[in-house]
Order: structure tokens, then C-alpha cells, then sequence
DNA sequence: ACCTAAAACTTGTATATACAACAATTAAAT
DNA sequence: ATTTAATTGTTGTATATACAAGTTTTAGGT
């Protein structure tokens, strides 16, 4: 479905305006699936997003600003949003002796065992969409995704 | 920037997950260089798309389905972003005499007025990242973004 | 050693959003 | 004509987010 006919427009739009709304729309429809999958495990996409960077560190606790940095959206509350996934068990938080300012998050064996469970549903319905490309054309698109950006 | 200095991924990402971090992060990258634009003006990203739309009617009103059928990203709350926009007397609202259960939403001249100051800067700031690219692959962007909703 | 600045995180507050329940009006069915 | 169902929009509530001000701890300069 062409952008035009998403948003029912009448005037032509153009190019540079149709690839900024391709992307705002495109985007949607994905957190869209994203969040109808996390929703019957009760967590956000931010909140397994987080959960997703504590594990790629192996065991090795993360302070805050290191989750932040490496989160897709950066958001202006990290310490909140930590603080729902301790409530859940999900990521244990203390403070750091190294550096008594900063704080230790990891990930906890439920956690884990969430992200196990999550896994092959969000990969399946990554995989769901990168079907309609060839792998030729998924490689192109990141690549243009990422020259876009500049 | 590759997607993968951007969340300092260790492992390597396969290429269907690189395009949905490449999606997302570019959204959010766009998104944030549009709040900025619209902050001194008082409006959000979602309030402008409003008065976009309305414009796009040109002067004709429109009901509230009408305009959340157009928006890009589907709010399930279209009735309070139109309270804002009443309330900057961006835009008028009053019952349908047609139909009662509908609602005529129409911008102001302070609307009209307000998008013709945003236009050339939102309008920049898109141009500004479709420079990156070379018409073609400004094209080959679209395509394959709406190939990839499916 | 002492003072100042920076870093890392937290918290208050105001605003925005999601979801579900609700009310009003119109359309459809018998 | 009356009842039922569907459409359209609003509102209550709980949750999430943004922004700015605050606290604690470390680092840097004199």
C-alpha cells in the first residue's frame, strides 16, 4: 500500500515528504506488532529492549548510562523504567562498588528465561515482514536506512 | 552509522533484525529533529498532523474518524489532541447538523497561519536528510519500505 | 587539603497516551 | 413502530513520558 493511500492524501506528496512519512509510518506499523506480541507477557517494548541489553552483556552488570546509550529510543527515564523490571524480577539493581554513583542492573534468571520465551515470536515476526524483500533488497534498504540518516 | 555502533552491538544482528532497528531508529532520529522544529511553536508532532489534514480538506470540515483514518500514527485519542488544538484556537469544532454523533473539525486562520510559518522549516529539515541520497535511491527508498509493510 | 565542577542517578510535576467503559445518535431488522 | 445493533465521540483511570530541579559521589584544579 502506497503512502498516499494510507493517508487518503489528494495533492501528490513529495518525494523527500514521502519517504519521511514512509518511515514514521512503516515504523508504526511494526511497533504495532511489537507491542501485540510483549503485551500478554506484560512488558513494553522499551522494557524488553532493556532486558535484550542486559543480557548481550554476558553477566556483567550495566550502569544506567550504559543501557541508555545503547537503548533505540532514548528516553529521558531510564531510572523508571528500570524500576518496573525490578518489580518484576525481572533485572536486579545495586549499587556499584567501584563507583558509588553509578548502579549495577542485570538480568536475572527469570528475566532470562523471558527473553528465552520471547525470542522466537519477535524473530518470527521480524522474519514475517523481511519476507516480502529479497535478501538482496534487505541489504539495500538497511544500507539506504543508514545512508538516509547521514 | 551502522545500526550496530548505534545500540554497540558485540554479536553480529541478523540482516531482518538490522532492518527493524534501522526502521525504528530512523523514525526516532526524524522524530526528534521534528520536536524540536514544532517546540517553539507550541505544537506536537501529533497536533500538527492534525492541522495538516484539515488543511488538506480545504476548508471542507471533517468528522473526527475522518482524521484519525489519516493520521500516521493511529492515537486512541483523537478527542483530547483536538481539545489542544481548540483550545490554541487552532481549530474550530462544533456538531455535525447532518449527524449529531459527528463532530466538524475545521482550521482557523491561526491554523492555516501557524502551518505556513512550520511548512519551509519542516520542509527543510526533510530535504536535509533526502539529500543523503540521490533521487533514485530516494525511489528505491519508498518502494522498498511499502514492499516491506506488504 | 579544599573548593568547584562534572557525572550518574533520582524525583516532582505536568503532560500525553492507552484502554475500556460509557453516552448519544443513527441505521437496520422484524 | 419498536427494538436491536452499529457508529461516533467522550471520559475515567491507570500508566508512561518529558523536562527540569535535586542529590550524591567522584574528578580536577589550585
Amino acid at each position: 500500500m502506497k503512502i498516499e493511500e494510507v493517508i487518503k492524501a489528494k495533492n501528490s506528496v513529495s518525494n523527500e515528504k514521502r519517504t519521511v512519512l514512509n518511515i514514521l509510518y512503516t515504523q508504526n506499523i511494526l511497533a504495532e506488532k511489537f507491542n501485540e506480541i510483549l503485551k500478554p507477557f506484560d512488558v513494553s517494548a522499551e522494557q524488553f529492549n532493556v532486558l535484550r541489553i542486559l543480557r548481550g552483556q554476558k553477566g556483567k552488570p550495566a550502569p544506567m548510562c550504559a543501557i541508555q546509550e545503547r537503548m533505540i529510543a532514548r528516553t529521558s527515564n531510564t531510572t523508571r523504567l528500570v524500576d518496573k523490571l525490578v518489580a518484576k524480577q525481572l533485572v536486579t539493581r545495586k549499587i556499584c562498588s567501584q563507583n558509588r554513583r553509578k548502579m549495577d542492573i542485570g538480568i536475572t534468571e527469570k528475566g532470562l528465561n523471558l527473553l528465552r520465551e520471547l525470542d522466537p515470536l519477535v524473530d518470527n515476526q521480524e522474519k514475517e515482514h523481511a519476507r516480502n524483500l529479497t535478501t538482496t533488497e534487505l541489504e539495500q534498504l538497511n544500507t539506504l536506512l543508514e545512508k538516509y540518516r547521514g
